[in-house]
DNA sequence: CGCAAAAAGTTTCCACGTAAACTATTTTCT
DNA sequence: AGAAAATAGTTTACGTGGAAACTTTTTGCG
């Protein structure tokens, strides 16, 4: 049955120093990442990025939508097209203040609001499935090594 | 002149609990690393991507192509593609071995070995300055965490 | 053997994200 | 005030990566 045994492993595939690159092995861990998303939200039409925008607006509505887009790292061109969808789904509303014809402010509609409440527990659920190869320490180190890598300054409350 | 100082900072934008997931901050640093990387190798025309794959054919020359995109994890489409582009720019040889004609043995060309050879140094150097802002120590345990999380075995020397 | 199933890649089509050029506004400078 | 520069977003055109269907070759089995 070849239980838990490399023993009849296809081919051995050494990787050398490669996997000393931090590259390399953050691409191989968010493709882990994003099973785990993809297999806690099952059958939801959810996409992470859209998720993560919907919860940002949530948290900090009317500031402009470059402002988010900045915060987030999404490039402008990507962020049009992001809210545009958004709008369509009546998760968005647009607000282009007079003051400033050129901004535009983002909230939730009351369908977006209630749209992330209801994916609130999913996505919490989804940290603890998400870390369930390391220890509850293990995970704490990889998350705050993480945010002083990224430069993610807030060391808020994390789960 | 406003050093370092958040002061003068346009609008504040809250993450909240976002930041305790794995999935976003390995998103967010994943573009710092792609940032170092191509600013590093500033003026070469190298994709991570590609510069892996040579790399492990490299070091485990004549496996089929479906092996190394198994452990890659990169998905046969893309690498069908991958390898063709290589093998226009003269860097990989394909093989179909005659006792199982479905498969593709890939090596490198000798153009392709100098390519490795040629930038391995630079690939190095870049271990370091990804790193640059965090210790030795930081840098080993978060490569460390990142092996466990992404489930990669060897411990290998890692710089 | 000969046909069904599996395996290895490839092709086609589509989604996501980006760079570059563009439009519309606001600010700056003389 | 009015031209030049800067700012905010959008549009277009493209490159990368993936899912599904397809081709070819090999394996399993009655």
């Amino acid at each position: 049955m070849n239980v838990a045994g490399p023993a009849y492993d296809e081919e051995a595939v050494d990787l050398g120093e490669i996997t000393g690159s931090l590259g390399f092995l953050l691409r191989m861990a968010q493709l882990k990442a994003f099973d785990f998303f993809f297999r806690t939200l099952d059958g939801e039409n959810l996409r992470p990025g859209e998720f993560t925008v919907l919860w940002v607006i949530n948290l900090n509505p009317g500031l402009r939508q470059g402002t988010f887009a900045r915060r987030l790292k999404i490039k402008p061109a990507h962020m049009t097209k992001l809210v545009a969808r958004m709008v369509d789904q009546g998760l968005v509303h647009r607000e282009i203040p007079q003051d400033d014809r050129r901004s535009v402010r983002l909230s939730l509609t009351e369908g977006g609001s209630a749209f992330v409440a209801r994916y609130r527990e999913k996505f919490l659920h989804l940290h603890l499935a998400e870390r369930s190869d390391l220890t509850v320490e293990e995970s704490a180190t990889l998350i705050h090594l993480l945010k002083r890598y990224a430069g993610i300054d807030g060391d808020g409350p994390c789960l």
